[in-house]
DNA sequence: ACCCTTCTTGTGTAACTGACAATAATGAAG
DNA sequence: CTTCATTATTGTCAGTTACACAAGAAGGGT
């Protein structure tokens, strides 16, 4: 049965962070240097593995290109599944992993507003269309591009213009940019309402 | 030295959440009846302790009122100490305690604004200028009333009137409210930006 | 009747958001 | 060289929201 990669402490002395690098390389080839690795939440329920108590810390991982994953120690087989395939449960996961995927995808949602995350998945040089893309995958909408450009560019320290442009590949050269300094977005990128929840609106008296 | 309320899995098979409540009412008088538990984050750093490797799950408390602590099994003394005082560093904490506070201060900040969170600091029934109290003492700010009652009430299924009054201590009696069904505010209460950091703006050329 | 205290409400202006189309800069084709 | 196809970039306008700001309402006490 599929599973989200992970495995336990190698030694007392291991620190947390380290062995989810290490199991992360194990099983996708994704090194600690290609990959940012950002604490998610604690499953420690008692009942989550039947073989027995087991406290998980899981781990959102962030990288720009996702290498060929490669079957490691633990496991017979390695791919990567597309995020709404796993959320909509075509593909089922093993213990409690599919819930630790939702709040793993709501927490990027939620941090590309107010976080310069999304630079992290590009590379080190990228134009604002890339940027725009990695928005719109993450958050599974489409945007505005010309509003795009304003707000990106609104927030300060958020992307500074790296001076060189692109080989275009058939259309006018796009300039590049780098990640700012700034962590925190302000104004943030607040992403659009998704139905908007209608309330009962009528009935209003006078 | 003070040291924030904690300790260990009694057995295997204890659940996390009823450990962190189980610990708190033995040092505090805040049994889980009255007070609100969520986790915060995972320090597991292995130098964290000199005595050994500990892996803290640190949860944040929310109550509408302090009992006087009592000095636990663990403890030879107890005391409730502001914030501030951990913060600012007036307070001494024991291992990376101090680090904790701080990060479930700026927790519960970030979380009032987008959560009703705010109202679990209350009792059962608060007027608005109460739930304003609250939000002061948490940001550290005053607040504009008018603005705060708009958005209060704004933010549908926050709060609820309850049809009574409360008597009033020399003036207009004030409306009672309770807790609205919603746990997510919209729209949030952003809070006021503290410093306003000054950017460099001057010398845009044209 | 008056004052004092606390709670509650409205308005105008500035800023922002979101919907919308036209122009600029390149490479390729004729 | 002209034209076209393609991609990148920029501006406007209307609706909404945000914040700063002051006056009135409802009690209790003197």
């Amino acid at each position: 049965m599929l599973a989200l990669p992970g495995g336990f402490l190698n030694h007392d002395g291991e620190e947390i962070l380290d062995a989810a690098h290490r199991e992360l390389a194990e099983e996708t080839a994704l090194t600690s240097d290609c990959v940012h690795l950002e604490q998610l939440a604690v499953y420690g329920e008692a009942s989550r593995d039947p073989r027995g108590r087991v406290v998980s810390v899981a781990h959102l991982a962030i990288a720009p290109e996702l290498p060929d994953p490669v079957a490691g120690t633990d496991a017979t087989d390695a791919a990567w599944i597309p995020a709404e395939t796993v959320l909509s449960g075509k593909a089922a996961l093993a213990f409690d992993h599919r819930r630790i995927a939702t709040d793993g995808v709501e927490h990027a949602r939620t941090k590309l507003e107010f976080s310069s995350l999304a630079t992290a998945f590009c590379g080190e040089e990228f134009t604002i269309a890339e940027l725009q893309q990695v928005y719109e995958a993450v958050w599974g909408t489409r945007l505005d591009t010309r509003n795009f450009y304003r707000k990106v560019q609104a927030a300060k320290g958020f992307i500074i213009p790296a001076g060189t442009d692109r080989r275009s590949t058939g259309g006018r050269p796009a300039r590049l940019y780098r990640a700012g300094p700034k962590t925190v977005l302000f104004p943030p990128l607040i992403r659009p309402t998704p139905p908007a929840e209608e309330e009962n609106t009528k009935g209003e008296e006078e």
